[in-house]
DNA sequence: AGGCATATATGCGTCGTGCATCGAAGCTCG
DNA sequence: CGAGCTTCGATGCACGACGCATATATGCCT
């Protein structure tokens, strides 16, 4: 819906009319005591607390978390912060959302100013609205995930961090993840801000459930690779080993592939065939 | 992220401070132009362009696409709207966030303020952010989708709308949905109020998703169900027929059901065991 | 008592998956 | 130059899930 100008009646004041019920249990009691009728008094101081909250708005921002496979690691790309709260910690990029554009694009947007990256496969991931989880105003967050091969993270690391992702939970558990910086030769894990690590792990778990039947494999590989590296990124992702003919079959028979006839070159085995990914599957 | 006090350092700086790049092509090419030297006047005109949206906030309301399956058809609850803009067409139960609930507990709210539902199923399904949703103001909103069975709603529709969902599209392809006002005789097609159709449509390839991997199905039944009724709600979602004989199997071999022993009455047929969903299956 | 409609169990062909085997193709080294 | 190594990539086979068909069970109706 959204009214910012107020009208709409409000049926079923709660008893309680300044806090909603947080527990089910407390909720159905209240609903049990006063079940489908309407009272006028309890709407009046309801419309009342409704409307006291209802002009003061949250910030909205965006996060997106960046997520690549490198050296059989999943990793991702923080900033540091440079301004309390917070400060000297890694966070996510992420920026305030501009009454003019459209949600998608403000990720995009934030993803070329911090990562300089453009042309990035992004899709929305969740919003997380819990209220402290700023601890100076109300801040909605809507996060995005964004998928890229490494390769083109070298050229975007200037005061950005990479950090490697460990996945603390099995399989499709969820939570929070840890976060490591790369190239430094010390492991201390890196405490992130806000809830961040609650935003990296929820991307973890939606792109492993995305995995096996859509195509954001391919998202984290050049444009030519072979069915091995592949296997490998998707390894990475799901954090187990996966079985190899199967895999082969699988990917094969998906029609999601195009051969490109080329070789693989400067290995010291024999060279496997190049792959590409072929988007003209869904037909 | 998020900084009500702008104080974030904007790197990489876009050559066109004021608006986004939209196309990705372009955005490409300016990328390429400026790699990664950051430029203080380009900084300065950015901070500038930043400041001034930063701090106009959107409005944050939460929208419930509350589903539920009966008499075999997908059916939703909506409300008449009784202000502009919209006025006197079907809108999504919705209200604006409260600056000291968290999201999921406004959409608990809303549910039970304008619907009379509590301890309902009720999960974050996508925010819908697109600039001029709203013809007054910008209005970001936060969709949960929630799953009843048809018992529940035959008490809130007081001043509500049960519709029937028709799904113009097949399978995954997602898209908005065309909904039909219930009991009425004639079968007009409501015009919903927002991009309320939309939230419908992505609710709808929400669940058909994760039907087959989650338990939401046996929320759209009474506790206790026969095999069959599990079998025609998952039909129902999904739009298409399923293997009697199948679904049977891996019904009783998920670990999800547990026989109560009793069995079917007032049905002039042999009577089916009936089940109940048991939620210890995750051990 | 017999018919009817549906529930429930069993058997079988097919297909995807896991596992093992085997030949192929480059590179390295003696 | 040929043997040996490593990985690629194809083939064969057991197993389980699924679609389909068949057979039996059971409560209600006539």
């Amino acid at each position: 819906m959204a009214q910012p100008q107020r009208r709409e009646p409000a049926r079923r004041a709660p008893s309680r009319p300044k806090s909603p019920a947080r527990s089910p249990g407390a909720e159905r009691a209240a609903r049990k005591a006063a079940p489908a009728v309407t009272s006028e008094s309890e709407d009046q101081r309801y419309l009342a607390a409704y409307d006291a909250s209802a002009f003061e708005r949250p910030s909205v921002t965006v996060d997106v978390a960046l997520l690549s496979v490198k050296d059989d690691a999943l990793v991702t790309l923080l900033l540091s912060r440079t301004s309390p709260p917070f400060r000297g910690r890694h966070a996510l990029p992420g920026g305030f959302l501009r009454m003019d554009e459209p949600l998608e694009v403000a990720a995009a947007r934030v993803l070329h100013d911090k990562a300089g990256l453009s042309d990035v496969f992004l899709e929305q991931l969740y919003t997380f609205g819990a209220v402290h989880r700023d601890p100076r105003t109300r801040v909605v967050t809507v996060a995005y995930y964004a998928l890229v091969h490494p390769g083109r993270l070298e050229a975007a690391s200037s005061d950005t961090t990479l950090a490697r992702i460990e996945v603390p939970w099995g399989g499709e558990t969820g939570g929070p993840v840890d976060c490591h910086a790369l190239g430094t030769a010390r492991s201390g894990a890196l405490t992130l801000a806000f809830d961040h690590a609650d935003i990296l792990g929820t991307a973890v778990k939606r792109i492993r459930g995305k995995l096996d039947y859509t195509p954001i494999g391919f998202q984290l590989l050049p444009e030519r690779f072979t069915l091995a590296d592949l296997q490998r990124v998707h390894e990475t992702v799901l954090g187990r080993p996966l079985n190899k003919d199967s895999f082969r079959r699988r990917m094969l028979a998906s029609g999601q592939l195009e051969a490109t006839g080329e070789l693989q070159r400067e290995v010291d085995h024999r060279p496997a065939e190049l792959y590409r990914f072929s988007r003209r599957s869904a037909v």
